[in-house]
RNA sequence: GCCCCCAUCGUCUAUCGGUUAGGACAGGAGAUUCUCAUUCUUCAAAGCGGGGUUCGAUUCCCCGUGGGGGCACCA
């Protein structure tokens, strides 16, 4: 195990959104490829704002994704407690070294940072009010993906509020020190932060870690950066929908990092293999949720049976798709493995399922307009009735030769059969193979369905 | 207003001074398949502007412009 510690420092204040999520995903990332320990930290000081829901959703969220934390709540570890609320002592101490050190002072009963440097009065033309600044040196940020930043410090800033509770600067650099964290991996929109966090390690007297600021993720439409009210901003809705979550994280890796050449789709531990902190990009990206799409897709394709299945399962079960109980078993099985090769996501398997487990579906009717047009369909479907009392069906390849003998027969093409067919057996266009809907519906439903739909010509 | 970061196709990106500027998603056209989807082929699509440095700049520097972030007793 190498000496690298990173954090995820999440705040339970909201939903675990993507941006969170590819912070997590990029510190953890660097544990895994550096063989480092990755410390999830939960920073609720905020006591009005905090809830335990939140914090389900963000341990959710994590092991969903497969970023198992080393240490950190449920796990343990020398560093502890992992939840800030729980760390007042250790503030307390700190703020102590500080006090000590005489680099604070109160007023209006909080308790101030004190920078070092000759102090004048100005006035803030943003804040209106006139305010102390302090003639200091730049603070140097060694960012890992930026290169060396400086940025001066000019005010002092609080530290304790008034009602006793610390500040997120404090508490954020105390539990860096007192967790000997060596990489603070976060998002850019801490940049700005960073010189009062270095200030802070300054006045503690110990080492400044290494930053890297990573890029944000910018809303898909519109100005500026996710937020949790944008679309597609949840990770627990990509939970919801089913997507896959080995997609997410390889798509999420992608936003603001690069493999060195056009690979895209990659398995995890390539993506460990090759992540480092000089490879990520400095700017921001935007999202695509088409882009995400296709990611799941493929990954989606490529899934055993048996895993798609279940995956199938869980999502008929959370949707309450079967308010009338479910289908056999074998049948539910051969429907899903019907409709796996064809679809984008599983979400979509409700629908397009939907005319295996139910009579009670529409027949479309554009589609109905359209098939209609063309050729003689009442006729086609009069043939296939016939052909279909007696037909060998156990089999796509016999369903096929069957249908291919009757149109040859005819001097016609398995299309003139199949448009109508798929029409009156499943109300729609779009759907898998003819065969396949066939011999999974059985001769029964099938007849039935067709000689219903020929009633109506 | 002040401070910080960034800048290649619509989007995500490759290029570590010399390339027909490549790939992917999305879009167009075609092929294959019983529909649809997949797959395959193919088309269109980019170096923000201006100065330097250099034999040569997308690449290095500066200035604009544009985008993003920050400037709380939120995190």
């Amino acid at each position: 195990m190498s000496q690298v510690r990173v954090r995820f420092a999440p705040s339970p204040t909201g939903f675990f959104h993507i941006g969170s999520a590819r912070t997590a995903l990029f510190n953890w990332l660097y544990a895994r490829h550096t063989g480092g320990t990755f410390v999830l930290r939960i920073e609720d000081t905020d006591k009005e704002r905090n809830s335990e829901e939140f914090l389900n959703v963000i341990y959710d969220s994590l092991r969903w994704l497969g970023m198992e934390w080393d240490e950190g709540p449920g796990k343990g570890g020398d560093f502890g407690p992992y939840r800030q609320s729980e760390r007042d002592a250790i503030y307390k101490e700190y703020l102590e070294k500080l006090k000590a050190a005489g680099r604070t002072y109160e007023k209006d009963g909080a308790v101030y940072f004190k920078l070092l440097g000759e102090r004048s009065e100005v006035f803030d033309e943003h804040r209106k009010k006139t305010v102390t600044k302090v003639a200091n040196t730049p603070a140097i940020i060694d960012d890992q993906i930026r290169g060396r930043v400086e940025r001066i410090e000019d005010e002092d800033f609080v530290i304790v509020r008034s009602d006793g509770s610390p500040v997120f600067h404090f508490v954020n650099v105390v539990d860096d020190i007192a967790m000997k964290i060596t990489h603070v991996i976060r998002g850019e929109d801490h940049l700005s932060n960073t010189s009062k966090h270095v200030e802070l390690f300054k006045a503690f007297g110990v080492p400044v870690p290494k930053f890297a600021h990573i890029p944000l993720i910018l809303k898909q439409n519109g100005p500026g950066k996710m937020s949790k009210r944008d679309q597609g901003a949840l990770i627990e809705e990509y939970q919801r929908r089913g997507y896959l979550p080995e997609a997410l994280v390889n798509f999420l890796s992608l936003l603001g990092w690069n493999p060195g050449d056009d690979r895209e789709k990659m398995p995890i531990a390539e993506i460990i293999r090759l992540f480092d902190l000089p490879g990520v990009n400095q700017s921001n990206a935007r999202f695509d949720d088409k882009k995400l799409a296709h990611m799941n897709m493929t990954y989606l394709l490529e899934l055993p049976e048996e895993k798609f299945l279940e995956l199938a399962r869980v999502y008929f079960e959370k949707q309450n798709v079967f308010t009338a109980g479910w289908p056999a078993e074998t049948y539910f099985r051969e429907v899903i493995a019907l409709a796996h090769p064809k679809i984008k996501g599983i979400e979509e398997l409700p629908a397009y399922t939907k005319y295996f487990f139910t009579e009670d579906f529409v027949i479309d009717d554009k589609v109905r307009a359209k098939v209609l047009s063309k050729g003689e369909p009442k006729a086609r479907l009069a043939e296939l009735i016939e052909l279909l009392r007696t037909a060998d069906l156990s089999s796509d390849l016999a369903i096929e030769d069957a249908i291919k003998k009757l149109a040859e027969s005819k001097s016609l093409g398995f299309g003139d059969y199949q448009a109508v067919a798929r029409l009156a057996v499943s109300g729609t266009n779009v759907g898998p193979s003819i065969t396949g809907m066939f011999r999974v519906l059985g001769r029964e439903k099938v007849l039935a369905r067709l000689e219903r739909f020929g009633a109506t010509l």
